[in-house]
This record gives structure tokens, sequence and C-alpha cells, in this order.
DNA sequence: TGTACATCAGTGAACGCGCGTTCACTGATGTAC
DNA sequence: TGTACATCAGTGAACGCGCGTTCACTGATGTAC
């Protein structure tokens, strides 16, 4: 179909160069399509990349309906790093969204939609955490809602490392996330049982 | 200075709109000079770009030869953020910054630049992460150079996420970065003296 | 001090190019009878 | 089944504009004598 041949091309020409130094003719171009193609599907290259990220957010909500049922867990989330819904997980995603987050910054009608989204992703991931410390035997010292809002924070800039330490062929610290993840759940949690001994639960 | 000029204009314009967005003509207009102006003081926009980010690093390293020997501690930096050498700490710098990284990601030799750079921001912070600990009498149990990236992690997430809920409208979780930060330190961390009990020392 | 010359940062007009956007059109697909 | 018409997604030529870049020039500043 023509609109998703536009939202692959623009992807791909948005992860290789950035949003501003991406043309309409080169997606069209990408694409296989003539220019009036993209003007009989879009305003402006705008409107594309709010549909680009709808269908993005949309393919992310679907996959995760898909892992949390089975997994309802944030041990495994940290096993595996792409069962940690919503954060970025490869480079393509990471170049785009963070791009999103710098657009949003800059006008606010942008950034409500972003802040509805990540609100959205940070209350499923409220619900990960509190079923990992329940699993653990271990209660929350701050919000969980909190804690959604840091392991996003570290994520997204561990990524953004990574990725930085990898395109200057630099030792990449893979893990850093997953081991500041972890550092903080124990950091913002008390063992549920306040006078036991640390024994086999409290264990996270 | 015509240099200097340019280089101010492009700052405002980079954070008002970002790099990819903003053009030559417009630089030169913001600062009052000529095109002309521009191409004898720079090859084009991407040398502009180094030079601007440059100076900004200069910039943070001299204020903070002026502010490291004076607090020398963590506790501080945490108090007030703007002592956490390096960290983002406005809204320009971090648009910009961010973008920069961005483009770190895309072009190896620019990621050299900015790996290079954030090494030396790492450890400068490492120095006061070890500081702090030891005068809170506490051991780290992960490297310092370890904790020093996970604390620029999360304030750049932090930071993000700080300016995208403000831009929205939406209530701004200030502190969040400081929190994850302190969490991080006391969890990565054990009491020097591990028979003791925990007392006024071991505070963090 | 005064005159003649050298330097060179910045000027401003000029260029070709690719941009974003428009619009009359085409031709494949669906519907009516 | 076959013919006539309607629809409308996508075509492709056209437009004016602002872009990046060049370059002959100017005029202020510094140096030599």
């Amino acid at each position: 179909m023509t609109v998703s041949a536009l939202l692959d091309a623009a992807m791909e020409l948005f992860a290789e160069r950035g949003y501003g130094a991406t043309s309409i003719p080169e997606i069209c171009a990408r694409a296989g399509l003539t220019k009036g193609a993209f003007y009989s599907n879009f305003a402006d290259k705008d409107a594309l990349f709010l549909t680009l990220l709808d269908r993005s957010w949309q393919r992310r909500a679907e996959w995760l309906g898909r892992v949390m049922p089975t997994s309802g867990a944030l041990a495994l989330a940290l096993e595996n790093r792409e069962a940690l819904p919503g954060l970025a997980t490869d480079r393509e995603w990471t170049l785009v969204s963070t791009e999103f987050s710098l657009r949003a910054i800059r006008q606010p009608s942008v950034a409500a939609l972003l802040v509805e989204h990540e609100r959205r992703v940070r209350s499923e991931l409220a619900v990960l955490v509190a079923a990992a410390m329940q699993r653990a035997g271990r209660l929350p010292t701050v919000p969980v809602a909190v804690i959604a809002r840091m392991i996003v924070a570290v994520t997204e800039g561990s990524d953004i490392q990574a990725l930085t330490d990898n395109a200057a062929g630099a030792p990449v610290q893979a893990d850093l996330g997953q081991q500041a993840i972890v550092a903080l759940l124990r950091s913002l949690s008390r063992p549920a049982e306040p006078t036991a001994a640390p024994g086999q639960r409290g264990r996270l």
C-alpha cells in the first residue's frame, strides 16, 4: 500500500539522516513513488511524522499485548531487554524517537501527544515493577510511577550512550541500563517483612 | 567579534528549531552579518557546529575548574544541580547536545569527538563520586566509572523527560534525576566498616 | 607626523539547484443496467 | 456477460523560492619609510 511504503521509506531515511535532513522527494524516491502520491496522502512532512509515530507506537503496543500476559514479570524483562515495554531496543527506534522528543520540547502540541503516550508506557511499566517487587517479597519505598519514570530515563540515556560508543568503535557497556535498573529497584524498596532476616525472598 | 556572533546566533537557532532546520542565511541574518562573513570563517554548517561544541565544552570545563576545588563533593552537586559537571542544566544545552549525540550516532568521526569528551566528563564525575562515598563512609561495589556512566545516562534521560513534560504543560517531576542518583549511589555501595551497625556515618 | 602601499575580514550580487507545493491528467477499479 | 460511466489514487510537469556556494570588490587597519 502506498501509505505504508511512504512510512517505511521515511522511517529508514529519518534514522539514516535525521528528520530535518530528509526531504519529501527523497522519501518518495525511496518508496518508488512520485511526489504527488505523497501529497495525496499527507499534508506535509510533519503529518507523515506523526502518522509514523502512531504506527510505531501501535506496533509496540501490539507486541506488548503479546508479551505481557506470558511474562508478567520485570525479572524476565531484565534478562531479555526486549520485554521492557516502550523502551528503545534498536538503533532505528532510538534515533527516531529521540528526535521526536526534541521536536516535542520545541513544539507544545507535539509534546502533548508524546506525554500522553509516555504516560501509557509508564503505567504499563509500573504494573510490571509492582508485580516484580511482590514476587521478590519487597515493597516500594517511593511510588512505582516514579520508579517507572526513572527506568525510562536511565534506559534512554544508556541507549544513546551505547549507540554513541558503538559508532565511535569504543567498547560498549552493554548492560549498563539493566544494571542501573536493578540497582534502582533494590534501592527504592525494602523487604515486605520488616523484622525478618534477609533470606531467599527479599532477593530482587 | 564575527565568529562569536555567528556562534551565538547559531546556538540560539539550533536550540529554537534544531540543527537540520536552521539554514546558513538564517544564522547570518540573526548575527547581523552577510553570508560571505560565514564562508570566510567556516567551511560549512558542520564546521560551525563542531566549533560551537568546542566552545560550549570549553566553557563547561572552565566553570567546572572554578566549582570543583571549592565543592569537591557530590553531595553539594546533588543539592545544586549546577555543580554536576558536564551534565545538562538548561534547555538550550540539552537540545543542542542531544542533537549532537544523534549526529554522533550517525557519523563515526563525530562520535569519536563526543566519546572523547564524555570520557573526560565521566572521569571528573568519577572523582566526585569517589570523594562523596569516602566522606559518607561507604565503599562502591561496582567501579566508580560505571556509576559515573549511570549518572550521566539518568541525567540525560531525566532532563529530556522534564523538558517534554514542561513543554506539554504537564506537571514536571523536577528532582527525578537527583532522586535516581541518590538511589544509585546507595545501592551501588556498602558501609566501609562491614561489621559495624549503621549509624551517623553510612548515610549518603 | 605624513604618505604610500599591503593585507584581509567582510560585502553583496550572482549562479544553478533542489526544495515544497499545485494541479490538470490518466488509467485502474468498482458500479449500474 | 458486456457496455458505459463514476471515482479517485497516483502521475508528472510546472512554478516560484530560498538554499548553499562563489567571487570580484571594498574599505578599515597595520606597516614601511
